[in-house]
Parts: structure tokens; C-alpha cells; sequence
DNA sequence: GTGAAAGCGCTAACAT
DNA sequence: ATGTTAGCGCTTTCAC
């Protein structure tokens, strides 16, 4: 059958005539709004069954909500964030809200492109995640539509967020390093210049986590870092410094658990062990870690936890605006696996 | 600064007030319409310029294009299906063309969630990666909107599909490890009982490429398939099963890379060596099959290329609806690694 | 080549 | 509680 001449859509008004019933009742059903009798509900809801009626989004978009609320993700291929998409999606599943997804890429001009095209797409909420973009952008965004931020430090009366406590996580395993005989730690960071993001994004925290924490156990002569990128290429190039050091580390904390993958490569390579030779950490115990060739040491910033959170914040400022902005930050937990032991 | 009250947006009456023209000129410029002399489409650049002018994707809905594309992804989890979607971002920014994406998470009622939700919000075209949804469902899709369909192998006239050569990548697999010696080669397949399904998900072709392959080789008596699921936990304790047989197998052919890490998982409590005692292979070559302390031999089925053709393709449906359905097949490759050896 | 006007499907404001 | 009506911002006839 070859493209069957689309057949028309079933509307409101199709709905309505068929329920015998005017477009703002059958309208007033769809939205659970005030001034329908039971009565009126069950008709229209019989006659929405039978014709198998469905809101048009766009339409909708024009006048009042979608009930779609826009996730942007910086990277696909991080699996902390499927982490915290499953927790959105759980929430607003139960809502009855829909979930649709945009690519940040970890670029300004790819989330400026996202973050628009959303709200071109009239969604009723928006959740970034780990957004790179200036401050200005995103207050730019939460003027104009209900914003949470997820996995980033900044404040602001406009939007709501959820964060980790990097700190916090970061001496986790500095401490957890440091009791166990070492003093050579080393880390390895997604390289930041920019003031703003250095003082919001989770890398630049971890890294002053980390610089802190040595700090308080009297290791500073001992802080190094490679001052690489989040991913497992950072990780290898990271470590393949950090081996050529006078003194190299006897253990390496990487910001993320991608960047322990690469780093594990980098050591496999120069024939280190891990942890014989050297003891891995990472952060946010995402699958990988818990993979058993690998039994990474990791802190856990429980992201399905962090994405209930964002889903709930953003329905409630939905539910009203003018409430002031919250903003969680979680506590992490350090999962010790078997990448890491005394030097 | 809470709240400001979200201003106007600029609408396409603004620009044509701005420049001194008709919306309907407007219109055309932003759709690079006939019938807008080079004067009056530089004239409305500039006030679309100087207006900071964005269509409004959800009016647009309501007439013509939204220029969006939606993406069904059936998993965030398996690192393959990043690969693809970079090739389908790759080919539409050129284009011009937005890209949403929504979960299928592997469901029926989720993924006719989504597309319907797609559907909804007026999108130009969908691209399903990998559904699981029923022949009947894909085609309903197919017959309102341009589809095209990844990585699955029923045809139709109604919508165009990209997949990989599952057969041949299986026997690229056998083979592989027949060459080396082995004889007990078994296979950790997604389990599957729906007659479609059974015959156009690719984990059912693998499975079927294996049985022919080693028929082929004359293996016959040593075929032995763990029905469980594309997963790690799948992989896991599909292992553990094979492991009890009698004669265990000396090398185990998973139908996914994710299958193999669990594989190895298992193996590795076990106390076996990798590929000392039992060899592993894998499928999708996906970034982790890369990874050092894995080295994990692998089938790629090039998934970028697959996303750059599937967005081709949509891309061409849309801008002519009528065209003939078009269906590629391409051809794996195996990539060799340090998980197989001779037994 | 250009513009006026109708209308896409819905919700909000306003009757009744 | 229910219905009537005016748009939301755009594209598409259809005049000129």
C-alpha cells in the first residue's frame, strides 16, 4: 500500500460532535479543569476512546501547555546521565507528561540551538544537565520558560537545580587514598579557564575538592593534576603525563569514571597494575565501574536520585512559577571496589 | 531578579512590520519559497537579524514543517546507538534540521508512546532505532509520517530502513573462531519468541547467523545458544549457564558488546582467563570493546554511517513523499582484539 | 513578485 | 455547568 493519502486527524471537534458536547467541555476534560460534571466526563472521555482522539502538541503549544518537558543532555555516551534520565522519566511518566530529549554536546552554540528549539517547541519545562553554557544564557532561558538545572553549581533566583556535592565527593576519595597509605595522589581534570564555569561546573569543583582535601591531610607538596578533558581519550593522555613525572603518583583520582577507563589503558600499556602499581579512582559509579575486570573505586552522586528531583522541581515551578527556586544538593557515598589498595 | 514577566515573542508580523513588507513575504523568505525577489529577501534577513526573530516551531506545526526531526533511541545505555546518532546530528545540522530525540526503552507501550507523542508535535520525519514495536504498529507510523527504521530487517513499502548485514557480522564471528581452532563455540543471544520480531530484530538474525555459520563450518553438533537478554546482567548469566554444560564451550560468541562484558564478568568469578581459557567475542565494536584491560573483538557494523543514512533518507522521503521505499544493508566488519585466541 | 485573508487545533475569556 | 467566540503564529490559497 503506498502512501495511503493521509487521513485527516481526529479533533477536538470531531470529539465534541460526537459527544454532543461543545470544544471547551471536551477541552475542559482533557485538562482535568474546573466546570465538567462527572456526567460530562464520562461522555467525552467514551468519545475520545472511540475515535481514538489525541491533542495535538502544536496546538496546543499555541495557547496553553504541551506537557512536555525538554531534557538537554551533554552527552550521550556518559553513562551517569542515562542514570539520571531513567529518574526523570520515572516521574514524569506518573505525571502523565512526555519527555523529549536534545542534544547539548558539550558546546555553547549546540545548547544555544537546543535550549531554543525547545521552547520554539512551546515545552512546558526544561531540564539541562550539566549545561557548559553561560550563566547569561541560562538565565536568558529560565526568564522565559521553567528551568532546572541538574549537576551544576551555580545559584540563581530564576531556576531551580540539583547538584552533587563535588567537595564533598572529592575528599571521599582523597580521604579513602590517604588512609590507605598514599601520598602521591594524583588527579586528572576536564581542563577549565572560565571563570564562571570554573566556579560552577562539577569538573572545576571536583578538581578544588581535590587541591582542599589534600590540603587538609597535609599533602600539599604531593598535588598534581593533568589537566586533561572528561572523557576516556583525557583519561589516557592524562596518565600518559602523569607516568612521565619525576615521581610519578602511586594513585591516580580521575573526575569521572570514562576518564578512569582511559587512565586503566593508559597504565595497561606502561605495564603498571592496578592496583599494585598504581590504584584508580573514579566518579559516579556508572556501570563501568561496577564491570568486574574493571571493579572501579568510585563515588556514587546517585543519579536517579538527582533526576526525581529535577523531574519533581521542574513540575512544581510549572504548577507555580512564582514559587521561589530551590536548589538540592546531594550528598555522595564512596563505593570501594577493587582498583584501589595500599601503595 | 525573580520572575520577570516573560516578554512578547517576536513574531513574524513584527519582522514584515519591520521591514516594511507582508508576513506572507516573510513566510517565503523563511522557507526559501518561490516568489521573494533577491531585494525583499535581503530586506527581511536584515529585520529578522535585527529582531532576533525564531519561527515558532508549534505554529509551524499547525500548517507546514517544523524542520524537526524525532529520533527513537531504544537504549541511552548501549554506548552503539551513540554512534549512530552522531551520524544522524551530523547530517542534519548541515540541513538545517533540529533533532529531538525520545526513550523507547525497549517497549511496545513506550515506544508507541513516543512516536505518537512525535507524531503530536507535528515532526517532519521519524528515524526508529532498533523497535521492538509490532509490523502493524511501524507501518501505522510509517503511513502518517516519513519513517525510516534502523537497524531492523522487515521491509516495507511504506517506510525506508537502514541495517546491518546480522548474518554476515555473525559468520564473521564464527568463522573468526573456527580459524582459530575452535569448536565449542557458543552464543548468548537476546532471547525472542515473537514470530516477527523473530525474524527482523537483529539479535534473531545473529542468533540465525550463527546456526548457519556453523552449520557452514560443519559445527553443527556443537551449536549451544543461553536465550537470555542484550544486556550486561544478560551476558552475566547467560555465562553462568554455558559454564554448567558438561563439555563448556572454549569460546563464547555474544550477540552484543555489553553481552561480552558480562560474559567476561562471569568468567572472571569463575576464575577463568580471557582468552586463556575461553575466548569472547562481541558485536557493535562500541567504545568499551576498545578499551584496554578489555580489548574485546568485535563486529562493527559502522553505526555512524548507518545515522548519516538513515537522515539522508529521511531527509529525501520528506522532500518527496512519493519516492519509492528504499532499503540498505551494510556490511560488518570484524575487529579483531586480544579477547580471542586459539583455545 | 507581492499581499490580503482564511484557517490549522486548541485554550482562555467571556457569556449564558 | 455549559457554550460561543476570539485569537495563538504561522503557511497557504488566491487575488492582484
Amino acid at each position: 500500500m503506498p502512501k495511503p493519502a493521509a487521513a485527516r486527524r481526529v479533533t477536538i471537534i470531531d470529539v465534541a460532535r460526537h459527544a454532543n458536547v461543545s470544544t471547551t467541555a471536551v477541552s475542559k476534560v482533557l485538562r482535568n479543569a474546573y466546570g465538567a460534571s462527572p456526567d460530562m466526563r464520562a461522555k467525552v472521555r467514551k468519545a475520545i476512546a472511540e475515535l481514538g482522539y489525541r491533542p495535538h502538541a502544536s496546538a496546543r503549544g499555541m495557547r496553553g501547555q504541551t506537557y512536555t518537558i525538554g531534557v538537554m543532555l551533554p552527552s550521550i555516551r556518559n553513562p551517569f546521565f542515562a542514570d539520571v534520565l531513567d529518574g526523570i522519566a520515572e516521574l514524569l511518566d506518573d505525571a502523565g507528561y512526555q519527555l523529549l530529549m536534545g542534544p547539548g554536546s558539550n558546546g555553547e552554540t549546540a545548547e544555544a540551538r537546543v535550549t531554543e528549539n525547545m521552547i520554539d517547541h512551546s515545552m512546558d519545562g526544561l531540564i539541562l544537565v550539566a549545561p557548559v553554557s553561560s550563566r547569561r544564557h541560562l538565565e536568558h532561558v529560565a526568564a522565559r520558560v521553567p528551568t532546572v538545572i541538574v549537576g551544576r553549581h551555580g545559584r540563581s533566583a530564576g531556576h531551580d537545580s540539583v547538584a552533587d556535592d563535588d567537595l564533598a565527593g572529592a575528599a571521599l576519595v582523597v580521604n579513602h587514598l590517604a588512609d590507605l597509605g598514599h601520598r602521591r595522589i594524583a588527579h586528572i581534570e576536564h581542563h577549565e579557564r572560565d571563570r564562571e564555569r570554573l566556579a560552577e561546573m562539577p569538573n572545576a569543583v571536583r578538581a578544588e575538592g581535590y587541591r582542599q582535601a589534600m590540603h587538609a591531610r597535609g599533602l600539599d607538596e604531593y598535588v598534581d593534576i593533568a589537566s586533561t578533558t572528561y572523557t576516556r581519550e583525557g583519561g589516557y593522555l592524562g596518565t600518559k603525563q602523569l607516568l612521565t613525572r619525576l615521581h610519578p603518583p602511586t594513585a591516580i583520582f580521575a573526575g569521572a569514571d570514562i576518564v578512569a577507563m582511559g587512565a586503566m589503558q593508559a597504565l595497561a600499556e606502561a605495564g603498571h597494575t592496578v592496583p599494585g602499581d598504581i590504584a584508580v579512582a573514579g566518579y559516579d559509579n556508572t556501570m563501568f565501574a561496577d564491570f568486574a575486570p574493571v571493579g572501579l573505586t568510585s563515588v556514587d552522586q546517585g543519579g536517579r536520585q538527582m533526576g526525581r528531583n529535577a523531574a519533581r522541581l521542574i513540575l512544581d515551578r510549572i504548577a507555580d512559577p512564582a514559587r521561589p527556586a530551590t536548589h538540592m544538593t546531594l550528598t555522595p557515598t564512596l563505593v570501594v571496589r577493587r582498583t584501589t589498595a595500599a601503595p
